[in-house]
DNA sequence: GCAATCG
DNA sequence: CGATTGCAACGCTCG
DNA sequence: CGAGCG
């Protein structure tokens, strides 16, 4: 990668806007990505300190009084206040958030930085990678933020070393509290100066970047403007600054001032391409064309596509008014969202934004949305505004996007904490890289957007959108009923526009809920038809048993693809769209990204009704009734990522959780063969045991039709059934164990188990744990293989009891994780990776990447919806060569601290 | 989901 | 003839 | 010693 420009500190001028402004900030970006070799860094390069002396660093993330997501971070590097500002980014890290620093204007002009906070900060926790380095909570996650230890690499030798990060004050109640401290302690090491000893400043006074000083920041006028209020925290540590304290504020008065304050700064003469206007009734919204790679470049910056509503909220005179795509008044919807922007924005103003709803893990849910909707509950609708179109009597449609976003910024500055509005923010540069990571974590998407052109009604190509799943409008043209149960929908029949024809594209049986399936029945029967709505005529077998009905509703449907007869294929239902009109229903280009991994999902394109030869009964039957998920639904998911699981459970001993009924009503194990299965199930004998296993698709099938939702195999495959070729470390959490140190557990397990020369992988349950999974050459027999497992795990008891425990009583496990061991003995069995479960949410067992493995990475974070996405945008399989690793049990010890307490298998 | 068994 | 009921198993703890 | 629990 090319170090950035060398230009910076030229680019630096106060007067400097849009996309200059964002061209600087990438170049920071760029700079903090950058993995530059150490001790080779600018500072050498602009003229570091003569003497590089060690500095004592204070961070201090102070919270703005009433600000969500926003604060203003201070360095105080010896005594001199530094400040700039962040803001929470989209998540780009699974589970974790990106801070991605926001304003540019500070002294160390290379403090540009990449953060993550785990999920639910604020309040949840923090947070930094710096240049690189690794944030490693420590403490209760329920506190909110934590304290932890943050380690990052600088270039610098000032700066290097380790820091910790710590919250003061405020406490549990820091919602209530408008004073919040952070600060960013560096260790006592060699580096540290003692108290006594002199001033830093007296001996560097520069940044060990640039080599500047403040001085010379404040004549390139590149100080925040707000810097002296700063400085009154009376935390700061008074010093140098005090003398330059009221030249600043003297220079400040003059004109940096009004770049804090939105109303100030809005003086069209200043902002390009304001200009004065009446506040428009409506603005026709500016749409998105669908993109299939995601644009790149300096011009482009990148929003989270929500999955919502887009409301344009008009607010007049401190009243909101919110209004849906095609001008229609929503305000009594969405009432609390009016009350909240009306709050929020004193003047008038028209925003630009989406409603949503947002799921558990903070991602965006349109069914959840709907639902709120109808069931006329609204206060949990979140808006995420990204533009800003009039503001007081300006027309700002006029001006450059980041002109309109950095306004819209400094409006909702204001925005309450954890309140219904919040800024959409944005990552510039490298679309495909911010796709990738949104859609392997299960996001829906991204807008690309350029930074520099005006707010253009109509699709345009200056905003573009990236999906990570084909995700579009269709024409609802009949249904057919439900075969179990009445006045409901079993499939929905879809069509597209070409022209002015309708054109037929097949059905879509999965997605909906049992509610979901009866208001559809309601609001389809409300526009039947006695023919076909289709301009051609229909083969027999498309228009058996299905009720017409005029071309009246929009349906969103997730699809995988398209058939090569022009079919969907694996498609869900989403939800209704109110407001679409059906006439834009077309046909849309599939994502056309396909990366290497997710070459093993590809194109599973089976014919629609036997199913790899298997015949579904009841393909409508709801399985998971939150998701909506059918029985068609899951042997979709069974088809797509078959080359993905069937390596896990393939030839090998199964044991099935079975829930013909669905997920919430009874279900039960299965260990032997039963009438009716397939003959693609094998039924071997072991011992004198007959055992199920599978070895293709179509057994795969075949389970489903017997409603299996959970598959667990031995760890020994059936060659040779005794010796088992995996072993599985179940971290448990006990009561009140959070999952960040189950997180941490099981990378000790993962170290023990190096130790012992093993290398392990590891996967999430579904459930609420984790599995550390050893792959093993067939060797060692069972007890052989269970004793060691056992050993490691009370290794781990012994060594750290506050942490963990070995043994299965619940009273033990308080507190702990117990590290269940007994995973490993002959006939006992994990859930495999990939595998459903049998909950709420429809969880998958889903491997990680180590690296993927963040304290954020809830358990159940992956279910049958976003695993195939998922999958299709790995860029490597997370378990890659799993198979290729030969390793066998050490000998007769276990881990390098354990005390051999175990009886030889 | 299916079949054996119960009432 | 419709309704009801299994459909694993093993070590370990707790009552 | 049997029921309960993963």
């Amino acid at each position: 990668m090319p170090r950035r420009a060398t230009k910076q500190a030229a680019a630096s001028a106060p007067a400097e806007r849009g996309a200059d402004a964002l061209a600087r900030y990438r170049e920071k970006r760029d700079f903090a990505a950058t993995p530059e070799p150490r001790g080779r860094g600018a500072a050498g390069r602009r003229g570091a300190p003569k003497k590089p002396a060690p500095a004592r660093l204070r961070f201090c993330v102070q919270k703005h009084a009433a600000r969500r997501l926003h604060y203003d971070l201070r360095l105080e590097l010896d005594g001199v206040l530094l400040s700039w500002a962040v803001t929470r980014g989209p998540s780009l890290v699974p589970g974790e958030k990106r801070l991605a620093v926001h304003t540019e204007d500070h002294p160390l002009d290379y403090l540009t930085f990449e953060g993550l906070i785990p999920e639910g900060s604020y309040g949840g926790g923090a947070m930094i990678v710096w240049d690189e380095g690794t944030w490693e909570p420590e403490g209760d996650p329920a506190e909110g933020m934590r304290r932890g230890r943050l380690t990052f690499r600088l270039e610098g030798e000032r700066l290097a070393g380790r820091w910790h990060l710590v919250r003061t004050g405020a406490g549990k109640e820091r919602r209530a509290s408008t004073k919040e401290n952070w600060l960013l302690l560096k260790s006592d090491d060699e580096a540290a100066r003692a108290a006594g000893d002199a001033d830093i400043l007296a001996e560097a006074d520069t940044s060990v970047r640039s080599g500047r000083t403040i001085e010379d920041l404040k004549s390139e006028g590149v100080r925040r403007a707000d810097w002296d209020e700063k400085q009154a925290d009376p935390k700061a540590k008074p010093s140098a600054r005090t003398t330059s304290s009221t030249k600043a504020k003297a220079a400040r008065a003059a004109k940096e001032k009004p770049a804090a304050d939105p109303r100030a700064a809005l003086d069209p003469a200043t902002v390009t391409g304001a200009k004065r206007g009446k506040l428009p009734p409506f603005v026709e919204p500016c749409l998105a064309t669908l993109s299939e790679v995601a644009p790149t470049g300096e011009a482009w910056l990148h929003e989270i596509k929500f999955d919502g509503y887009r409301i344009q909220a008009r607010i007049a005179n401190g009243r909101a008014t919110l209004l849906t795509r095609k001008g229609l008044d929503w305000t009594s919807k969405f009432e609390p969202l009016a009350h909240a922007l009306s709050q929020i924005v004193p003047g008038s103003a028209v925003v630009d934004g989406e409603a949503v709803v947002e799921d558990t893990r903070g991602v965006s849910d349109f069914g959840a949305l709907q639902a709120a909707l109808k069931a006329g509950d609204t206060g949990c609708v979140v808006y995420h505004a990204f533009d800003l179109l009039h503001l007081d009597g300006v027309d700002l449609t006029g001006a450059p996007l980041a002109e309109r976003k950095r306004l819209l910024a400094l409006l909702l500055d204001d925005a309450p904490a954890g309140g219904a509005v919040r800024l959409s923010e944005h990552i510039p540069g490298n679309g495909e890289a911010m796709k990738r990571h949104a859609c392997r974590i299960g996001l829906e998407g991204i807008v690309s957007k350029r930074a520099d052109r005006p707010y253009r009604s109509g699709r345009g190509e200056d905003w573009r959108k990236t999906k990570c799943s084909a995700r579009q409008e269709f024409v609802i043209a009949g249904y057919v009923p439900a075969t179990n149960r009445r006045k409901a929908v079993g499939s929905l029949v879809l069509g597209v526009y070409e022209g002015t024809d309708l054109v037929h594209v097949g059905r879509v049986g999965t997605g909906f809920t049992e509610a979901d399936a009866k208001a559809l029945h309601d609001a389809i029967e409300a526009v039947h038809a006695d023919a076909p709505p289709f301009a051609a005529p229909l083969p027999r077998a498309a228009a058996a048993k299905v009720r017409w009905a005029r071309p009246a509703l929009v349906a969103e449907i997730e699809l995988r693809g398209w058939t090569a007869d022009g079919l969907l294929r694996h498609a869900s239902y989403k939800g209704l769209r109110e407001d679409k009109d059906p006439r834009e229903a077309t046909r849309e280009a599939p994502p056309a990204d396909e990366t290497s991994a997710a070459k093993k999902t590809r194109a599973r394109t089976v014919a629609q009704d036997p199913y790899a030869g298997i015949r579904l009964t009841s393909p409508d039957r709801v399985l998971w009734e939150g998701q909506g998920i059918t029985k068609q639904g899951l042997a979709d998911y069974c088809a797509e990522i078959a080359d993905w699981i069937l390596p896990q459970i393939a030839n090998r001993p199964l044991a099935l959780i079975r829930c013909p009924a669905g997920s919430q009503k009874e279900c039960f194990f299965a260990k032997h063969p039963w009438a009716g299965l397939d003959e693609a199930v094998l039924t071997p004998t072991i011992g004198d045991d007959a055992i199920v296993a599978i070895r293709d698709l179509r057994g795969l099938m075949s389970l489903v039709q017997f409603g299996t939702l959970e598959i667990h195999p031995w760890g020994s495959t059936l060659d040779d059934p005794e010796r088992p070729d995996r072993l599985v470390f179940d971290l448990d959490p006990g009561e009140g164990v959070g999952f960040p140190e189950i997180v941490d557990a099981a990378r000790t397990v993962r170290e023990r188990l190096a130790a012992d020369g093993l290398e392990s992988v590891v996967k999430t349950t579904g459930g609420k744990g984790l599995h550390v999974v050893v792959p093993l050459v067939p060797k060692a027999g069972w007890d052989e293989a269970k004793a060691y497992a056992a050993g490691l795990a009370a290794a781990m008891a012994k060594d750290e009891p506050a942490r963990f425990t070995d043994t299965l009583a619940k009273k033990a496990r308080t507190g702990r994780i117990f590290v269940d061991y007994l995973r490993n003995g002959r006939g006992a069995t994990a859930v495999a990776a990939y595998s459903t479960r049998a909950r709420p949410g429809a969880p998958v067992a889903t491997p990680l990447a180590w690296e993927e493995l963040g304290p954020e990475i809830a358990p159940d974070h992956y279910s049958v919806t976003d695993i195939p996405i998922r999958l299709a945008h790995l860029t490597r399989d997370p378990w890659a060569g799993l198979d290729a690793v030969k390793q066998t049990l050490p000998k007769a010890k276990t881990s390098s601290k354990a005390k051999p307490r175990r009886k030889p298998g």
